[in-house]
DNA sequence: TCCTTATATTACATATATTTTATATAAATC
DNA sequence: GATTTATATAAAATATATGTAATATAAGGA
């Protein structure tokens, strides 16, 4: 699934590295390799799991192939947590509610 | 690193089904193993992990373990993704000036 | 055309993850 | 105390991920 991919590819810190400097602005893979210590294959090989997850996209530019964060590509992941989030809200309003009504009765009983 | 674990346990869809349960309340380990195809001791497992990622919680309640959702465990991935959504928002917004400038210089060039 | 630059791919080694079966532990119940 | 119930752990098989070194490809420039 395109979830499991994107949260796999996010759970990397090179990965991570290279979508935080991307953030700033389109880069080669010369240019996003030079901070690591790892080889170019290995960066090529993340940047294609990037791809893959959706989080980036590359133009062909001559030689050189520019990578750019895809803006889309969070959306999906930032809905799943938001939903998780949300259902947790919701339950624990609910249970607040419940232990409201707890207090509430336990007034009634002895004011 | 904690953002690497909490991210690499959201990549699997059997825990993210686990974690969308524990969002409707608390249940034991049977209770969460019921639904899946998986042994127990497999979702013990899982629930390992989602626990070392700080992602869930768990009492001891006589021979059950009953699992609950950690609140908090989700907040540093929405920190990390609202960040970079931040500095890439921020990025295009300095390109948009960029390109706003260099149409005004358009307009001024032949009006 | 030859050489260089930028990137991808392959082959291979190593490490980590996932699952199952079998077994251990410890509380609950009879 | 023996048995059942709930869960954890260990061992082993398989799969997947990550990295490197070597090589391929293809565009650019001398």
């Amino acid at each position: 699934m395109q979830l499991d991919m994107a949260f796999a590819a996010l759970a990397d810190p090179t990965r991570r590295a290279l979508l935080a400097r991307l953030a700033l602005g389109e880069a080669t893979v010369m240019e996003l390799a030079q901070p690591f210590a790892v080889t170019q294959p290995a960066i090529s090989r993340h940047l294609k799991v990037l791809e893959g997850a959706g989080l980036i996209e590359r133009r062909v530019e001559g030689t050189k192939r520019p990578c750019r964060l895809s803006p889309a590509g969070l959306a999906p992941l930032e809905a799943w947590m938001e939903q998780l989030r949300r259902s947790m809200t919701a339950n624990y309003d609910r249970l607040d509610g419940v232990l409201a009504e707890m207090t509430q009765a336990k007034k009634d009983d002895m004011p």
